[in-house]
DNA sequence: GCCATCCTTCCGCACAACGGAAGGCCGGTC
DNA sequence: GACCGGCCTTCCGTTGTGCGGAAGGATGGC
């Protein structure tokens, strides 16, 4: 069956990247003879593999065909360029996310050295509608996939994370009109974020990319550095010069 | 039946990372309906989603899952300030590398804009007794390891690529007692590349970093910058002090 | 030496995956 | 506008494959 499968690799996470195999079938509630059978011939292939101790990890094989993710590690791999640009001439964190379902993963994250360091590495999730990028995304987005997305309950992280639907609604109208997207504080209390759209062909969004400062700064400084690093992607991402206007 | 599943995977490649219904049917030799069913249950997980024009492409998910393999990104993003110091210092094509089986696998590169562009992107694969740092893996593998891939049939690449078991054995003796692994025009006669172990704890060699150099330079004068690079990711990944000596 | 924990192998049964058949849905062709 | 050829999707009865209980090693701690 696909889904026990499927279950034994998500029992993995960022947190518990090396399971063993007891605690593998406790975790996804299967039957240790058939946690046993399913890890061994994944680990046949190659999707896991057993390191010291005997426990088990994911496996090359499995990061070579996820690296084939075309919101993965290929629009990393273009996007990098214009990230590490954008990194050196602030100084800030940047990070390159894209949207599933009501969260943002994020997909490049360079971390400042001594900015405000909010240390989750590439592959972890936030709700959308509290960061720069989420926003950014969100407001490029189908209106009733957003719809969706607001009639669900909102997670709180800090007194400024936005939980009214309509407050977010006026906020991603903005976001449409100036192309900018700001989240104050939404995460952390001393940080904001400034989160801007990237397109590939025909102008359709398919990632954001976002700059976090502390609370101190004035986010509206980094405005153009933001716009033209999220220009530059979209266009060596195919978008004509005219869909990358906002 | 799970080698299915990894099967219908295993059929995306980096030539081919979109594919139709019926091209992965044919691909898997699999009934056209157990396809359908497998990518089906695969689409709802996340590890394969939808594009434009219904052709199904790596999923989001499984690229998560696959960023958690330690040999993969979790690597790659310790190893990274490395890797751009040494490609900033160098200008030259800088990779990073792991062993698996016979072959090295690209974890990360550094293309050079202006240097001997090399093909092939994150997640490819070259024989490793023809690479630089394939040579210092095998370098430090197990012997008995390293005498199963050297009874394999050699691939050849250029007319120096090394075919000879025995000449291959002697390089690596010569691997083990200076530190450094230097692979001379075996993929492309235009370049060599000198690469360099990197060790975890224990001191045992978990990867492998090279400069790709044109033919013209003289590979000896990039040892003490690999050495250094090489020395400073392993001691991120936790190798003591004494561990990172040769 | 004994017990606890984890891993591995075996094997008969049941039921879920299998895949043939049939039917939609395009878009091209005459 | 009728026909055809590629694709994709749904249905459903049969069968063989994955299932998981039981039992047997392998450690390691006390």
């Amino acid at each position: 069956m696909t889904a026990r499968v499927l279950d034994v690799l998500g029992a993995f996470t960022a947190a518990t990247p090396e399971l063993s195999l007891t605690e593998i079938s406790r975790r996804t509630g299967l039957p240790l003879t058939t946690t046993h059978r399913l890890v061994g011939e994944l680990a046949a292939w190659g999707a896991l593999e057993r390191g010291e101790g005997g426990l088990y990890r994911v496996g090359l094989r499995l990061w070579e065909v996820g690296a084939l993710a075309p919101r993965g590690l290929g629009l990393r791999e273009r996007a990098m360029p214009y990230l590490e640009d954008l990194h050196e001439v602030t100084r800030e964190n940047v990070q390159l996310a894209v949207l599933d379902a009501a969260e943002v993963v994020y997909v490049e994250r360079l971390a400042a050295r001594d900015a405000v360091s909010i240390r989750s590495r590439a592959g972890s999730r936030l709700p959308a509608t509290a960061t720069g990028v989420g926003l950014a995304l969100l407001a490029h987005a189908d209106p009733e996939h957003v719809e969706k997305v607001l009639a669900a309950p909102f997670r709180r992280f800090t007194e400024k994370t936005l939980t009214d639907p309509d407050r977010v609604r006026h906020l991603l109208g903005e976001v449409r009109r100036t192309g900018v997207a700001i989240s104050e504080q939404q995460i952390e209390m001393v940080s904001q974020s400034v989160g801007a759209p990237i397109r590939a062909g025909q102008g359709r969004v398919v990632a954001a990319l976002s700059i976090v400062v502390p609370i101190e700064a004035n986010p509206h400084a980094y405005v153009p550095a933001v716009l033209a690093a999220a220009r530059g992607i979209s266009r060596a991402l195919g978008a004509s010069a005219l869909a990358t206007q906002p």
